[in-house]
DNA sequence: ACAACCGTGTACTAGGTAGTATACACTACA
DNA sequence: TGTAGTGTATACTACCTAGTACACGGTTGT
């Protein structure tokens, strides 16, 4: 499981060829945690960090908050609370579309979006 | 926040009016809990408790686990799975759907149900 | 009258979450 | 050559989660 890890290394590095402002210790006094906290999170020692630090880790390695979040195993406080609000509505609709192929989902999407509402 | 408590005490006691067998410390042993937690959590003195023991105690009280989950704050983890391995088309989707009404949901529910996929 | 059952008060806890603080050895640059 | 910056090892912690264990006094059934 040290995906989400393994990820943020491999992004960081890749920015940080380019701009020695990605080094762990600058990334990691922007995001607000210890040097040490970050270089441990990378190689997997620790599990991920909260939701909240993730969020700001994405913005700074420039990857989506929602697919940073996953790596981690985790959904989108806000998300829940969509879901939380009318669940009987949306569990149905989810699990309806659990088994469906991408280009399925992204027509619902699509539909919702320039929505004939 | 004793919306969870509140709601379960009600319901436990509707169904003990007709089956003693709906007593706290009846219903505690089946969800295998002991009694004094289950009247703290139904008391709203403590938090209310995890999604499995949740789960089992929507099964033994009648009504939708997810419902249930949802007055707890939580969006149950198969969910969250399915949101996780995709979190961009999901992400999208339920933010999209987010201030829609209620009939309009339904409808991409039915769509998505009598599918023609 | 008494046994069985009832809900609840009190005290406690193992394990997890999300980190901090400090110190160390190495490298890079001027 | 020294100083500024780098990643990491070690030790520690406050708070939260999800409960347990046991005892108590009140109520009910027979």
């Amino acid at each position: 499981m040290t995906d989400f890890g393994d990820f943020v290394r491999r992004q960081r590095e890749e920015l940080r060829a380019e701009d020695r402002e990605f080094s762990v210790r600058k990334v990691a006094q922007r995001i607000g945690v210890q040097p040490s906290y970050l270089s441990k999170v990378e190689r997997g020692e620790v599990a991920p960090p909260s939701e909240a630090t993730i969020v700001k880790l994405a913005g700074e390695i420039d990857v989506d908050p929602d697919a940073l979040l996953a790596l981690a195993g985790k959904v989108s406080s806000d998300l829940k609370e969509v879901i939380r609000k009318r669940p009987l509505l949306f569990a149905e609709l989810i699990r309806g579309l659990k088994d469906l192929p991408d280009h399925a989902v992204l027509r619902l999407v699509r539909e919702v979006r320039d929505g004939e509402w």
